[in-house]
RNA sequence: CGGCGAUUAGCGCAGUUUGGUAGCGCACUUGGUUUGGGUCCAAGGGGUCGCAGGUUCAAAUCCUGCAUCGCCGACCA
C-alpha cells in the first residue's frame, strides 16, 4: 500500500472525549472514528487489524474443529420467547419491529439462533459432537457505552458453540476450547489469564474468562501468589478464618451516635476502627409461596464489602438481589439505614464467616442516632446463619490452599461456558441416540470479543510515541519510508524495487511516498505502529546500505542493499 | 436511570461575566522556502456559534424548553 493512495488519517491532537490510552490512540492513529455513542466507523488501518485478529481466531477454531458458519444479526423474537430471554435480557436487548409491526431483536448472542438451527438439522447422536462458530457483529444496547471500542453498542465477536450428548464429551470438548483459546492469545502476543468465573446472564455452570491485564481493565482479578489459580474477584471464595472466635470480655452497651451515619463517620466522631465494626445491609428475601418477599439482613465487617452475586445465590434471599427501599426498612425495624444492626432484629440474618468470628463488635441499635458496642454472637444475637457473602481482599488465603490472593484488574477478552440444558431444553432440541430415544444435547459456548481484543493489545503495547503492535497483528509489517524521494534520482527506483519485492515475499508493506519531512513519516509509522520501518537516505545509499528500525526495541540495523529483502522476510516471518 | 459538565470550522480551544459585524492554533488549498525526527514566510477556503422558542433596536453572549455528547454514580447504611 502506498500512502498516497491510502487513507491514513492520523491526527496530532488527541480528541478530548477519549479516556482511556487504547481510545485515544485509535483515534490518532487514524483506525476508528466516532459515529455515535459507541458506534464506530473502522478505516483501513483499524480494519487491518481486526482483520488479523479475526484470521488467527479462525484458524484456532478450525485447528480445535469448529466449524464456521453464519447466522443473521436480526433475529425473530419468537425464538427469544422460547428461550425465555425476551423477557429476561433487559434494555441492553435491542428490539425492533418490522414493517409487518412483528417483533425481532438484534443479536446480542446467538444461542437461540443457533439452537434453533441445530434442532432442526441434527438428528442423530452420531452427528454429535458438533462444534460451530462464526465471527459476526453483535449488537447490545449498552447503559454506558465507553472507550471507544472496548465497550461499544455495536461489535465484532466470535461465538462458538458445541453440543453434545453427554456431559462428560461436553468436558473434554471445553477443554480444547480453553486450550485453542490459550493458543490464540499466545499466538496475538498478549499477556493474559484464564480465570474462574460467574456464569451471569448467558447461564450455565463451568465457566472461564480470559483477561488481558492492563491496570485500565474493568474487571478485578484475584491471584495466589503460589500457584496458577485465578478468578473472577466476585467469583473469588473468601475462606473462612482459621483464628477461633474470641471470649466476650464485654458487656453489650448502648451509645448515641447523632453524626453517624457511615462506617467511615462512625471512624471520624467516635473512633470505632472500621474492622471492629459490622455493616448491616438490609435486602428482599427471596418470595414465599404467596409471592410476598420479606426482609433479610446481610451482615458483613465493616472494612469488607458485600459481594452481590455470592449473596444472591444464598436460598433467603431473593434473586437478582435488590437493596431494601428506606421506607421498608423504617417500617419493618423502625429506624433508618445507617443505625442498623443484628441485636434485636426481627428477620432473618446472614453473617458472613469473617464478621462470625468477631467477639465485643459494634452495629447499630435500629434506633435512630444509636450504636451497641459490645456485641457477642450468640450471647446477643441468637438466629443468624454463617456464610461467605463478603469480596476478598487482597491478602486472603486462596482458596486453593496454597498461598495468599492478589488483586489485579484485567479486560475480558473471552469466555466460555459449559452451558448445559438452559437452551436446549427450553427449545426441546435433542437427538435419537443409540437406543432411539430422544435425548436432550447438552451444550457450550465459547465467545472472543475480537474488537475489543484490538483494543486491550493497544492498552498493553503503547509508548510515548504511539502504538506498539505485536508483529501478528499489526496493520503493516514494515513501512517503507524514503527521504526526500523527490529530489533524489536513485531513491525512487530503489524504493519502488524494495516495495514490489518485499511485496513479492507476503509482507504487508507501507509505502510512504508522500512529500513529507522525514520527520512527519517517522511519527506517523510510530503513531500507526508499524513494526518496522525501512529508511532509504542518500547517507546510506552511497554504500549500498538501507536502515531497519525496530519499533519495539528501537535497534537499528544496516542491510545491504542486494540481501535486504531476503534478510527482512526472515525476520517478519521468523 | 440519578447527579454533574460540555456543545463555537475536520481536530484542540478562546470569546459568554459586562449583548454591539465570529476568533486563535493545528489540519486543508496556492506560491515560495526548508529537507535523516512534526521547517519557516505569505496569501486563501471553510461557521445558520447543538436545536426550538422568548427578551431586545441588536443575542454565541440573557431567559425557557429540548437534543446530543462526556464524566461520576447506580449495595457499601
Amino acid at each position: 500500500m502506498r500512502t498516497s493512495q491510502y487513507i491514513l488519517a492520523t491526527l496530532k491532537e488527541t480528541p478530548s472525549d477519549a479516556e482511556i490510552v487504547s481510545h485515544q490512540l485509535m483515534l490518532r492513529a487514524g483506525m476508528i472514528r466516532r459515529v455515535a455513542s459507541g458506534l464506530y466507523t473502522w478505516l483501513p488501518s483499524g480494519l487491518r487489524v481486526l482483520k488479523k485478529v479475526e484470521n488467527i481466531v479462525r484458524e484456532e477454531m478450525d485447528k480445535a474443529g469448529a466449524i464456521e458458519m453464519l447466522m443473521p444479526i436480526i433475529q425473530p423474537a419468537d425464538l427469544w420467547e422460547e428461550s425465555g430471554r425476551w423477557e429476561q435480557f433487559g434494555p441492553e436487548l435491542l428490539r425492533i419491529n418490522d414493517r409487518h409491526n412483528r417483533p425481532f431483536a438484534l443479536g446480542p448472542t446467538h444461542e437461540e439462533v443457533i439452537t434453533d438451527f441445530v434442532r432442526k438439522e441434527v438428528s442423530s447422536y452420531k452427528q454429535l459432537p458438533l462444534t460451530l462458530y462464526q465471527v459476526q457483529t453483535k449488537v447490545r444496547d449498552e447503559v454506558r457505552p465507553r472507550f471507544g471500542v472496548m465497550r461499544a453498542r455495536e461489535f465484532t465477536m466470535k461465538d462458538a458453540y458445541s453440543f453434545h450428548l453427554s456431559d462428560e464429551c461436553l468436558e473434554k470438548t471445553y477443554q480444547v476450547m480453553h486450550t485453542a483459546y490459550c493458543n490464540i492469545f499466545e499466538r496475538l502476543g498478549l499477556d493474559y489469564r484464564p480465570v474462574i468465573a460467574d456464569t451471569g446472564s448467558i447461564g450455565g455452570s463451568v465457566s472461564h474468562e480470559f483477561h488481558v491485564l492492563a491496570e485500565s481493565g474493568e474487571d478485578a482479578i484475584a491471584f495466589s501468589d503460589a500457584s496458577d489459580y485465578a478468578a473472577n474477584i466476585e467469583k473469588a471464595e473468601a475462606l473462612a478464618p482459621t483464628d477461633a472466635r474470641p471470649a466476650a470480655t464485654k458487656e453489650l452497651k448502648a451509645f448515641p451516635t447523632p453524626d453517624a451515619k457511615t462506617i467511615a463517620e462512625l471512624k471520624e466522631h467516635y473512633g470505632v476502627k472500621p474492622h471492629r465494626g459490622v455493616k448491616t445491609l438490609i435486602v428482599y428475601g427471596a418470595p414465599d409461596e404467596n409471592e410476598q418477599r420479606g426482609l433479610v439482613a446481610l451482615i458483613v465487617r465493616g472494612d469488607h464489602e458485600l459481594n452481590e452475586l455470592k449473596a444472591e445465590k444464598h436460598p433467603l434471599v431473593d434473586s437478582p438481589l435488590e437493596m431494601a427501599k428506606e421506607e421498608d426498612i423504617v417500617a419493618a425495624i423502625g429506624a433508618k439505614p445507617g443505625s442498623l444492626g443484628p441485636v434485636g432484629l426481627n428477620m432473618p440474618i446472614i453473617v458472613d464467616r469473617t464478621a462470625n468470628v468477631m467477639a465485643d463488635f459494634v452495629a447499630g441499635a435500629n434506633k435512630d442516632g444509636e450504636h451497641f458496642s459490645g456485641i457477642n454472637w450468640d450471647r446477643d444475637v441468637e438466629n443468624y446463619e454463617v456464610a461467605d457473602i463478603r469480596n476478598i481482599v487482597e491478602g486472603d488465603p486462596s482458596p486453593c490452599g496454597q498461598g495468599t490472593l492478589q488483586i489485579k484488574r484485567g479486560i475480558e477478552v473471552g469466555h466460555i461456558f459449559q452451558l448445559g440444558t438452559k437452551y436446549s431444553e427450553a427449545m426441546k432440541a435433542g437427538v435419537l441416540s443409540e437406543s432411539g430415544k430422544n435425548q436432550i444435547m447438552t451444550m457450550g459456548c465459547y465467545g472472543i470479543g475480537v474488537s475489543r481484543i484490538v483494543a486491550a493489545a493497544i492498552e498493553q503495547n503503547n509508548d510515548e510515541y504511539g502504538i506498539k503492535w505485536p508483529q501478528p497483528i499489526a496493520p503493516f509489517d514494515l513501512a517503507i519510508v524514503p527521504m526526500n524521494m523527490h529530489k533524489s534520482h536513485r531513491i525512487p527506483d530503489i524504493a519502488n524495487n524494495l516495495y514490489d519485492g518485499l511485496k513479492a515475499q507476503g509482507i504487508d508493506v507501507l509505502f510512504d511516498d508522500r512529500k513529507e519531512r522525514p520527520g512527519v513519516m517517522f511519527n506517523d509509522m510510530e503513531l500507526l505502529g508499524v513494526p518496522y520501518t525501512l529508511v532509504i537516505g542518500e547517507r546510506n545509499l552511497d554504500e549500498n546500505k538501507v536502515e531497519l528500525k525496530n519499533r519495539r526495541t528501537g535497534e537499528k540495523l544496516m542491510l545491504d542493499l542486494d540481501t535486504a529483502i531476503a534478510e527482512i522476510a526472515a525476520l517478519v516471518k521468523g
